[in-house]
DNA sequence: TCACAAAAGATAGTAATACTATTTTTTGAG
DNA sequence: CTCAAAAAATAGTATTACTATCTTTTGTGA
């Protein structure tokens, strides 16, 4: 299980590596189940720390503010899944199918495998279908990239722009189409869940809606 | 110049219609342009009563708060932008056409017709593309599609996916790929102009490359 | 022209949020 | 077992997001 070996995320991130201490991991574990509970916006470190017993002070040595937080959590998603999608892909030799499992990933939460993983996927998959677009959605955008802290976002773009290219190497929007799919996973099953008349969900699960809409528009995009 | 005819903001937006007084048109016009130069997060209402020479609880005779004045300005973008559409369309037979426009409607700042016009066309389109998730991802989203606040940007998917149906009446996706065009318009833009290897843009201006990466990703969807 | 609502403005607050500084306690290395 | 470094606890501050109340202005129609 040594999962932090394929890791990435940037020290930029916290003050204090957040895995290096008990108090750290407990601030990530409780930081996922409050910001799915409350939302972003509505999370605060004060209610953190009543959560696990200690106090705001201890929690801003970790991180600076908020958002550096939930940025850890969000790259963590990224990390993990550019690692997972790895892992599954690699043995394949047709890129069709690299893509069909790659489009699966994207649209379900974490399989459960990884016994030892201590964190809730459905509610870190739930994060990252509701508060992931605030993390670049801010002024301080060009100042965070400049700090290589969406490095894990952009590998995880790049990898599935690989596999575009290779079922279609003249398709000229490679990287385009691949966070376009990324981002749509996450906005349509914020729609079917929220505001379905957005989409064309009907009596279907909204994870299996969303993976043959997100299905058709990549193989629509790279039929030749 | 009878805009406000075709227009449906809905009354559970405001407290006091800002159309209605000088100090409320002063409200919006200044809101767009200091939530397009601080950001939503930094803006507040006080550094707006500051900007107009007025006091907070006079703008809150108007808004709740900043989540719904922001609200009322993506709504009423959303409104404007689905008459400007009906308008330019409404003479048209080929829905191929139909769609080629409505898409240029989507990528472009408002076109500098309707001089009446009293908000600043380039910021109000900054703000949509960097703000209007926002309006959405919240834990209250349940809440304020009760109030019916989401019905322009729901009637400007419906009108979308109307010529969608008409060019191709055997995609099941109609809705979705209406709202997914929207979105990408607007997220793409945003990475062009931040974070641009989550594209494909070398040299292009920023606009011309998000139209031909929608227009490509419609056409492809739809061609039969 | 005056009266009288409606609108705006002035003043003064509160509770919560986002932090920071300082002191006290714990802990682990020599 | 000592002592410096790390962590935790305590106690703040400035700002934000509001609310209450009272006074002044303004435009309208009798």
């Amino acid at each position: 299980m040594e999962l932090k070996i394929s890791f990435s995320i940037n020290e930029s991130l916290f003050l204090k590596d957040p895995e290096s201490t008990a108090l750290g991991k407990r601030i990530i574990q409780q930081s996922i189940v409050l910001i799915s509970e409350l939302g972003f916006e509505s999370f605060t470190f004060k209610k953190l720390a009543n959560a696990i017993n200690t106090t705001e002070p201890s929690i801003y040595r970790y991180f600076e503010n908020k958002h550096r937080l939930l940025l850890y959590i969000i790259n963590w998603y990224w990390s993990y899944l550019d690692y997972l999608m790895d892992n599954r892909i690699r043995n394949l030799n047709n890129p069709n199918q690299k893509l069909e499992i790659a489009i699966s990933l994207l649209t379900q939460a974490f399989p459960e495998e990884h016994v030892g993983l201590e964190y809730d996927r459905k509610k870190l998959h739930g994060i990252v279908i509701a508060e992931s677009s605030k993390v670049y959605l801010t002024k301080e955008v060009s100042e965070i990239n400049r700090n290589k802290a969406f490095k894990p976002y952009k590998e995880l773009c790049a990898h599935l722009a690989a596999i575009i290219q290779e079922i279609s190497p003249n398709y000229p929007f490679a990287h385009s189409l691949s966070s376009t799919l990324i981002e749509t996973a996450h906005h349509q099953q914020f729609f079917c869940d929220h505001l379905p008349s957005l989409t064309d969900i009907t009596t279907m699960r909204s994870e299996n809606y969303v993976h043959q809409f997100i299905q058709k528009l990549a193989q629509d995009s790279l039929r030749s």
